[in-house]
DNA sequence: CTCGTGACGGGGG
DNA sequence: TCCCCCGCCACGA
């Protein structure tokens, strides 16, 4: 049992378990993610972490920011790269690169907010 | 040890 | 609605 070993990486390792569970279709923000985890997770650090994500195990594309947009930008990748991968799984932006994270947005069972739920929102 | 950086978020004008 | 500023914490030099 003490085989704690360098279990650092665990920090990282919480993230993307939640980024695994997230279905096609749907999203996450970096927000939220690091609400969930509480404890010293914070907007900032969650991206940090995504930003060392495996791209070839972890649905990284489906984690953007609060704004519904791709913080992407332009990095290593393409641009827009991001996007096309969540058009591809139906998800619809507008002409300024923003989805509707009221119809998108993943919620984690056990993490439901329905006393903050409202109907009003759905108002056009 | 300190300093700067960064896939962010929220508030104010 | 957009733009700017500040805070937040992990991590490398």
């Amino acid at each position: 049992m003490g085989n704690e070993q360098t279990n650092d990486s665990k920090y990282r390792e919480r993230v993307y378990e939640i980024v695994r569970e997230i279905p096609a279709g749907r999203v996450m923000t970096y927000g939220q993610i690091a609400e969930i985890l509480g404890e010293g997770y914070v907007p900032r650090t969650v991206g940090y972490v995504m930003h060392a994500a495996d791209t070839q195990k972890i649905p990284w594309q489906r984690v953007i920011n609060s704004q519904g947009a791709c913080s992407t930008g332009k990095m290593t990748l393409p641009v827009n790269l991001q996007q096309k991968m969540l058009e591809d799984e139906g998800i619809e932006f507008n002409e300024k690169g923003r989805c509707d994270l009221k119809i998108y947005l993943w919620v984690p069972k056990g993490f439901e907010t329905e006393e903050e739920y409202q109907p009003s929102l759905f108002d056009d």
